[in-house]
DNA sequence: ACATAGACCTGTTGGC
DNA sequence: TGCCAACAGGTCTATG
C-alpha cells in the first residue's frame, strides 16, 4: 500500500491522538507480522508515554519516554484507524464507513490510549500482514536493521540535481529500477517513481547512469529528475496520499492524489502531456508494472 | 559489490 | 454464475 505521501498522510493523522499520550493498554492479536514481533513487545510498550510520533521514509518512529522508538511498517495493506474517545470495549454508534468496511480478523495490534486529548483506541489493521513493527534504543536508530541502509528523503531540498546525478553515477541497472531501491531515494515506490518519470520526460527503461553524466546532458536530466521527484510527493502529501485500494486516512477518509495520476494505471490512455500524440503503455519491469509514455519519455 | 528472481500473505478483478 | 490466473502503494533473503 503506502508509500512516503501515504505513511505521512497517516502519521499526521495519528499525531494528535498519540503524541504525548499514554500507552495505557496494548492488545497484539498474533504472534507475528510479516516478522514476530520483538520480545515483551506488550510489556515494554504499556505505561510509557509517546513523546513525538516521527517519520522516515515509509517508516513511522513512535519515540517514547522508555528512551526506546516504536518502529512501525506498513507493508503493502497495512493501515490505522483511529477511534477516538472510546473506553476499551465500548461501542461506537456512529461507526464511519471504514468501521464498517474494515475486516477485523486482520486487526493485528490495538492501542488503547490516554492523551491531553482524551482517550482513543488506534487499531492497525493489515489483510496481507507485509507489515512489520520493532523497538529500538533511540541511540540504536543509526544501526537499525531496517533504517541503516535508507538512502535520502525527497522531501525538503536536500535532493538537487548534483545530489541525484552522484547516487546514480555507475548504477546499471534500468533508472525505474534505481528509483525503487530505498539505498538510493527513501519513500519512492511504483506509484510515485512511475509518476516522476513521467514528470520528468525520462525513460523508465534508460539505464540509471545515464542520468549521471559529468556532460551537460547527464546534468541536465538529474536536476530534471530531482526537481520532478520532490514535486511529485510534495503535491501527493498535499492531496493526503492516493487511495487506490487499501490507503485510507486513519478517520476512514480518503486521499485524491489517485485523480493527478498522468501514468500509473492509465494504460492505453492518451498521454495527457501537452502536445504529445502518445498513449501510456504498461511494460514489466523486476516484476512489477511500470506506467509510461514512450513517445514523450526517452 | 552489485543486480536480478523468489518468497512472504490475502483479497480483488478480469477473462473464459 | 463459477473458476482461476493474474495482479496489488513492499522489501528481506537467497542466488547469480
Amino acid at each position: 500500500m503506502p508509500e512516503l505521501p501515504e505513511v505521512e498522510t497517516v502519521r499526521r493523522g495519528l499525531v494528535p491522538v498519540m503524541e504525548d499520550a499514554r500507552i495505557a493498554k496494548l492488545e497484539r492479536n498474533r504472534p507475528d507480522l510479516r516478522f514476530p514481533f520483538p520480545p515483551r513487545f506488550k510489556a515494554r510498550l504499556e505505561g510509557s508515554t509517546i513523546t513525538a510520533l516521527a517519520r522516515r521514509a515509509k517508516y513511522l518512529l513512535a519515540h517514547l519516554d522508555s528512551g526506546e522508538v516504536l518502529i512501525m511498517h506498513l507493508g503493502m495493506s497495512g493501515s490505522f484507524h483511529v477511534r477516538a474517545g472510546a473506553q476499551t470495549g465500548e461501542r461506537v454508534a456512529d461507526g464511519a464507513y471504514y468501521e464498517r468496511d474494515r475486516d477485523p480478523r486482520h486487526d493485528h495490534v490495538v492501542f488503547h490510549l490516554d492523551g491531553p486529548a482524551g482517550r482513543a483506541t488506534v487499531t492497525y489493521n493489515d489483510p496481507r500482514r507485509f507489515g512489520f513493527m520493532d523497538l529500538a534504543a533511540v541511540g540504536d536508530l543509526p544501526q537499525n536493521r531496517f533504517l541503516r541502509d535508507l538512502g535520502v528523503e525527497p522531501t525538503g531540498n536536500e535532493l538537487d540535481g548534483v545530489l541525484l546525478a552522484g547516487l546514480l553515477t555507475g548504477r546499471h541497472t534500468s533508472l525505474k529500477a534505481a528509483l525503487l531501491d530505498q539505498k538510493t531515494i527513501a519513500g519512492l515506490g511504483n506509484i510515485y517513481a512511475c509518476e516522476a518519470l513521467w514528470r520528468a520526460g525520462l525513460s523508465p527503461r534508460r539505464l540509471a547512469r545515464s542520468v549521471a553524466g559529468k556532460d551537460g546532458a547527464g546534468t541536465e536530466r538529474s536536476s530534471r529528475l530531482a526537481e520532478a521527484i520532490r514535486s511529485v510527493i510534495a503535491d501527493a502529501i498535499e492531496a493526503g496520499g492516493s487511495s487506490l485500494r487499501d490507503h485510507r486516512h486513519t478517520d476512514g477518509s480518503l486521499g485524491y492524489f489517485q485523480h493527478e495520476f498522468a501514468a500509473y494505471d492509465r494504460d492505453g490512455e492518451p498521454c495527457r502531456k501537452p502536445g504529445c500524440s502518445g498513449h501510456i503503455e504498461r511494460i514489466v519491469q523486476s516484476g512489477r508494472s511500470t506506467f509510461f509514455c514512450p513517445v514523450c519519455q526517452r
